[in-house]
DNA sequence: CCCACTTTGTGCGTGCTTTCACAAGCACGT
DNA sequence: ACGTGCTTGTGAAAGCACGCACAAAGTGGG
């Protein structure tokens, strides 16, 4: 028998919403941190950095889990958003590409707490091989597949060069992974059923300059609130 | 009276384009580097990893770069979106926090071939002062307000951890740096009119984590690696 | 028990984004 | 000069996301 009643919340979470949903993790982790036992809308969202109404409207997705008139018990929806994130599992975590960003990430702490564990770092150059970086040996891109296989390895990394990047996620693929998380500068082409996100630094970069450009220019002498100009 | 005169292109282009502007930058200059001359907008957006009906609207904002029956002049496209985005001018930008991913960023080649220049690196450990890190000595973090204005620094990224990221952005704030790029997990408060970018290495791999478990859960029969019985 | 007060959950209007589909525009061959 | 073939630029429609504002639901005091 399969545990239909239990599931007030509906399986399409909008993505607006997923992907706001760690953000109100951490802000609750911090709130339990400091002994906070119940959490208003108002509160939380602030302390999130968002409309009080979007964060209601965010966790009514995941179902009823506050009470009218008192607010949101702070350890209960840590465990129920933690839940729906899929962290209450332990997530297997290979980065392929220890250059500078590769080290830093296989030393971020902030991982472990959160339901993943770096499983193994692996890189092409054989003067790295062998280096112990946080704790782990970094093996040869070679053994990519038997790694994958033995610590059950099911989020990728790649941190690599452009150049190298879509051949690792190819080989990331083939081995099993179906999560990727890209570094690289690069557009990665996978089979559908393959989830691909990925995080680029000068992409953030070039969009502040967008708007730094644009507060400079405008910003002369009218810096009126743009509405109604068209003469 | 109703003139159009010197304003081809709108000023208010739309935020989802003005973020993907950077990726179509990428894939044209990778063009260049190829020798293409033109490109069209299904040939640019596959390389991009977007629909190209989203491509040419995307490009439309900016004013009529193409030529029908033809595509898009490789390097004009190039100079006009570099213009829009602001690259045609150098940006400062200074670095707090010089841990690994501080480092990482220092080093990281990509940044001076558009438009940025690492220009100065701060920290508070006194261990870490004076060091050379990407052919910069490193400086105290009590140096920021003089860096700043000597340097002309103009974006600000913070690597510091959690607890210190607010004190530096307030002081970024203060020594006139109205754009700032957050690498620490904190939601920053800062006044209206200042720019604020998060990048958060743990909420990407939280969200893959989350479609990942949802493939797991819902795809058929197959929850090999799904080992989780909390009820 | 009832009333005043607090805070959630959500219906609804609004605006932004994406996608479709096609007329308009340009190049090239004849 | 003119038709053919290709590709852009853009109305229009559909889909999402956001935020207001309020009824519903719970708490606590009298």
């Amino acid at each position: 028998m399969i545990s239909r009643p239990p599931r007030p919340r509906d399986r399409g979470i909008p993505e607006a919403t997923v992907a706001r949903l760690p953000i109100y993790l951490r802000a609750l982790q911090s709130l339990e941190d400091r002994g906070t036992l119940t959490v208003s809308s108002e509160d939380l969202a602030s302390a999130a950095g968002v409309n009080s109404a979007k964060l209601r409207k965010d966790l009514s997705h995941l179902g009823s889990y506050g009470t009218r008139g008192v607010g949101y018990e702070v350890q209960y929806l840590v465990y129920q958003i933690s839940r729906e994130l899929g962290l209450t599992q332990d997530w297997a975590v290979a980065i392929v590409g220890i250059g500078n960003l590769g080290r830093a990430l296989a030393n971020y702490g902030g991982f472990g707490t959160r339901g993943f564990r770096i499983a193994a770092l692996l890189d092409a150059d054989p003067d790295m091989v062998g280096q112990n970086v946080a704790s782990l040996d970094v093996r040869h891109i070679d053994n990519l597949e038997e790694v994958v296989r033995s610590k059950g390895v099911s989020i990728g990394v790649i941190t690599t060069p452009g150049a190298s990047a879509q051949g690792v996620a190819t080989r990331f693929v083939e081995a099993g992974v179906s999560s990727i998380l890209n570094f690289a500068p690069v557009v990665l082409s996978v089979p559908d059923g393959v989830d691909v996100r990925k995080v680029d630094l000068s992409i953030e970069l070039q969009i502040l300059a967008f708007h730094a450009q644009r507060r400079a220019d405008g910003d002369g002498r009218a810096p009126e609130r743009a509405g109604l100009e068209l003469t």
